[in-house]
DNA sequence: GTCCAGGTTTTTA
DNA sequence: TAAAAACATGGA
């Protein structure tokens, strides 16, 4: 997509389906809010970033050419032609059209793999708001400040000496002693992150779950919004009741290579507009 | 007080 | 093996 830099901020122009507050506000990512009327604040890999969106215009504030191209376009993932995707994906059934339509402009972003990994172990048997509430109390204990109230995510060498007492402020719960197991494994290359990247599916699969805690779905998660596996499909509560209902008799692989992509806009559907109580 | 939340592990039959 | 129960916490 085409970008400006205007003054100091960084301006795109959306050729592309990009909605903010679909993007930002469908349980991918939990670092951001949305502080004024479609203007999100939050952190990622390290940056503070302040982003809004006008119509056909997302404006980056006080954001770098250099950054923005090593680190926003890809987080965002500005390069992949959703369109062309969707098209496909419509063609599947009129529900996956329907769920495509809902919220077109949902893209699915490439976020940091252990921060995915972290986050989506945060988020079992949990709900939104307190799964953003751990993770930005996570943050706040045992991340670096970067601007203002901002904290970055803190790093698996940052977590691994702690103890489960140590993370007593961040109430997580049964899940502190995952959070740590996935530090230390993550940290010793147990869990080798670089390796994943190039992995087979299948093989990463079977590394992720090495961790305690981690089991298929916190997996598929992982994958997609950390690894950018967009084939990966995570089945939740939300999605078992989404298949049965609207895709009976499909799996996962009959959505083809973009299969997480029809996840998100399956899942965001169904907890938005589908009354399975009918 | 009961139920539930983008599940996984542990226990039980 | 497969199905229950347990796991912490907090809001509805």
């Amino acid at each position: 997509m085409k970008f400006s830099l205007v003054d100091d901020d960084i301006v795109i122009n959306c050729s592309e389906p990009f909605d903010l507050g679909q993007t930002l506000n469908c349980g991918q990512c939990f670092r951001f809010n949305e502080v004024s009327d479609g203007c999100f604040e939050g952190v990622a890999f390290n940056r503070h970033l302040v982003i809004s969106q006008d119509n056909d215009k997302i404006i980056l504030k006080g954001v770098s050419k250099e950054d923005f191209k090593q680190i926003w376009a890809k987080y965002f993932d500005l390069d992949l032609e959703y369109n062309n995707i969707k098209k496909e994906l419509s063609k599947f059934s009129d529900n996956m059209k329907q769920a495509c339509d809902f919220a077109p402009g949902i893209r699915i972003l490439y976020q940091d793999p252990w921060e995915a990994l972290c986050s989506f172990i945060i988020s079992q048997n949990n709900n939104i708001p307190r799964i953003k509430g751990i993770i930005s109390r996570l943050c706040e204990n045992f991340g670096k400040k970067i601007y203002d109230n901002y904290y970055s995510f803190p790093e698996p060498e940052d977590l691994k000496d702690l103890c489960e007492q140590d993370l007593a402020p961040l109430r997580s719960g049964f899940r502190a002693k995952y959070i740590l197991d996935a530090a230390r494994k993550v940290y010793n290359k147990e869990v080798d992150m670089q390796l994943i990247h190039n992995m087979d599916i299948d093989d990463a699969r079977i590394e992720l779950q090495k961790i305690n805690g981690v089991g298929p779905k916190v997996c598929e998660c992982t994958l997609l919004y950390g690894f950018h596996r967009l084939e990966a499909f995570p089945m939740d509560v939300w999605m078992k009741r989404a298949m049965k209902a609207l895709f009976p008799g499909n799996t996962p692989e009959d959505f083809g290579p973009f299969a997480g992509i029809a996840q998100q806009y399956i899942f965001h559907y169904s907890r938005n507009a589908v009354d399975f109580n009918v």
